[in-house]
DNA sequence: AATGAATGAGTTTTCATTCAT
DNA sequence: GATGAATGAAAACTCATTCAT
């Protein structure tokens, strides 16, 4: 019941927004009573921190499985290009909420969640960092804005792709990585 | 008194959300009381919308302005992440209100705007596709895809990005405007 | 309308209790709508903290102007014997509501109150303790273990004594004066 | 274990009032589920019941121990103070609870031990008046006036004395003994 | 003897909006 | 132009209680 309730949550989240989606909301599409979401969730806030937890908590954890191969730079970077815009077709409600909602969490948990969103962007920098140092990227680039600029053209992508229509996520994954690694060599 | 009531809620809803800024906080700040606030404008929707408007409206003419110009497409495209960039300086919160907020508009309004902003992004497909004809661009990339890389980055920057900071607006603008003519020629 | 909900409300806290009124019992009896409670109430303990103050204020006032006057130091304690009997006839509920829910102010309110309380138990105190000196009481009886005493006698009386029954204020005030006066002179 | 669970809920019901403490509140204390409290309790009320008839049927049969006794009737009244005030150090917790929560009972428990208490008022009343009739206690006193300044000046105590403070219940007993008996004779 | 999941009716509070003045 | 009183619908959250296991 408690991985129904965070799952049907995400969707409504993502349809409606936090603060517009209520707890009556939630548990009419589960057929259960208020009662209910709260003997799994001390509160709404809580919620959102167990579902910002689950999806940075697996994003770092697979950013740091390609980090730990035996690639060029470049190839890592397409590598985390492609994890990103994969998330879209395969947890796309939940990046979606991610992105947009963490404003609702209180100090402590943002607070939180912050971190590990900036350790996935420092990580990225690093990469970059390396790459410059090894040669395989331009120099005149600032590794930080690099990142940031990535993490933009990916993000936005949440906004509007459709991973069902025309063009596949591979294929989106392919022209934003030549993009960069075409802007930064 | 209305333009007031505007800006003040630019700067309310941009620091604590839209659906979180109640009427009674912006009249607050101005000193006056919910029944102004009626007088002005027939809806908290209105107000909200009266501020997409002006955002996005005021954006698409100074886009206008620059594709009329006389000059090279990598050119027109420079001073385009240059106005975006700019922007964060200058209407850095009504920017990231417009963003943000959008969802809050009602269906009629949220087409409207929705529209007028798919009109900006078009204006730079546009730009994208010519440059290619022309020769300026590599014809392997899609123009769309491109113009939502360039959206992504630039807004992404609304995000992060501290005009004060330590480095200018400028500088980011010519940045990013390197990164994607290098990316895409 | 303020006024009127501060009046049935203690009504109601005195028939019930604080905890087991609801806002909604309150704006029942007055024919309006919970959201007019709160346009005039920030809170439900809000309410309560002025029924406090106006119960604990009259009362340290009252009292004051006896200590001021030209008396026996026995004549002002008959005199304040007599403010709180009397008290049961004229503001009996706003009385009874003050001794039991005190428990319910937040900690900083309930400090104030308990100040105040506590220097109506000490001006008491110091008449005993004149009292005393001058010699019109016994001096092996403690001051404030008297006063509370006093006090004890005085206030149980709001848990039974109906003035409109067969003994009247007065009378009962004269024979815990009597019983009070005749145990320490 | 329902004797854990009664034990445990005076202590909370004393700290923060019957209506305050939950349920879970008690059986959190002492680390079992809800069910083990409906397990020995039919309802919460019915655990209020329970405390209150302890009290009261305690207090009622040492009481009638006293009157039972061959001793003068100052000395019985003496000996009713100083049960009352020592039980402040052996039962504070329930005595409190006793005075303050009565009223959460149902009518009909409520009535029960309304009874009760009032036949503990009465033996201190038939006290007064025999010794009235004997001539120990002066005769323009009213018998049941007494008996209630008596409940006053102890159940007061109850508020505010703390038997491990600088002077002892038994000390307290006699100074209240002394006023008393000195008053009504 | 005890648990854990679920309920339902209730609680305080918020807030966009209306309207007579 | 602006106010102040009032509304009504909804929000998040609480909690005594039930019951199958």
């Amino acid at each position: 019941m408690k991985a129904k309730i965070k799952q049907q949550s995400i969707l409504l989240f993502e349809q409606k927004g936090f603060s517009e989606t209520s707890i009556q909301d939630i548990v009419d599409v589960l057929g259960v009573t208020k009662g209910t979401f709260y003997y799994y969730f001390p509160s709404k806030e809580q919620l959102l921190m167990d579902i910002h937890s689950n999806y940075i908590d697996d994003l770092l954890r697979r950013q740091e499985a390609i980090q730990e191969t035996e690639m060029y730079n470049r190839e890592k970077l397409q590598a985390i290009v492609e994890l990103l815009i994969g998330d879209i077709q395969d947890h796309g409600p939940s990046a979606r909420v991610f992105f947009r909602e963490m404003r609702h969490l209180a100090s402590e948990n943002a607070e939180k969640v912050k971190k590990k969103r900036e350790q996935f962007r420092l990580n990225i920098e690093k990469l970059i960092s390396q790459g410059i140092e090894e040669g395989e990227f331009r120099n005149e680039m600032p590794p930080d804005i690099v990142a940031f600029a990535i993490l933009g053209v990916t993000n936005w992508s949440y906004q509007w792709f459709n991973p069902n229509g025309e063009i596949s996520a591979e294929r989106l994954a392919a022209i934003y990585s030549d993009l960069i690694l075409n802007g930064i060599t």
